[in-house]
DNA sequence: CGGGCGCTACTTATAGTCTGTAGACCCATA
DNA sequence: TATGGGTCTACAGACTATAAGTAGCGCCCG
């Protein structure tokens, strides 16, 4: 088991959570930064998020969703569906 | 404000996440030990998920999602209420 | 000019791996 | 009484891979 693999979630995962965080983001008039601030984060983290770039763990989820006053589980459900 | 505040999830969310993963996997008679070989974890970190220990990554929940043969969301979400 | 964002490079904190010990519980055979 | 073998789980460290978090540059656009 020399195998190693670098774990990564889904494309279609990190884009459903990353759409999700820009549409309520923008939607409540935020900017990235003060989203960032909201969560104390920093801007460039979240950009990256939301650029579907991050293998976030549940406590930022879980801040993210709060700041944008969603549930975890609805941060990570595709609305399109 | 030094304030450098250790990340973790809430009680709340970290204890619905361990006893659906529980629950799920003993109705589908897999040990923890098998539910790992089947996300390719290891053994203590799912018992340690089990136990609401730890602040999983999106790329492990999802690895447990597809084990579990349920979403993302699922997982997230308090079935009793 | 100034606000907002993409992106790179970097350090620090922690997610996740792995070995090993121990206890609870089940069945046997005696 | 046991005792031995099997399965399952909690827990303790120590290690490695990577998420969290920061600084700084460039671009766009009003």
């Amino acid at each position: 088991m020399a195998n190693k693999q670098l774990r990564r979630p889904s494309r279609a995962l990190t884009q459903i959570l990353a759409s999700n965080i820009r549409s309520l983001r923008t939607a409540r008039n935020l900017s990235q930064e003060a989203l960032a601030d909201a969560c104390r984060l920093h801007r460039t983290y979240v950009g990256s998020v939301e650029r579907g770039e991050r293998n976030v763990t549940l406590s930022t989820l879980e801040t993210l969703a709060r700041a944008l006053r969603v549930t975890v589980p609805d941060l990570l459900t595709d609305r399109d569906a």
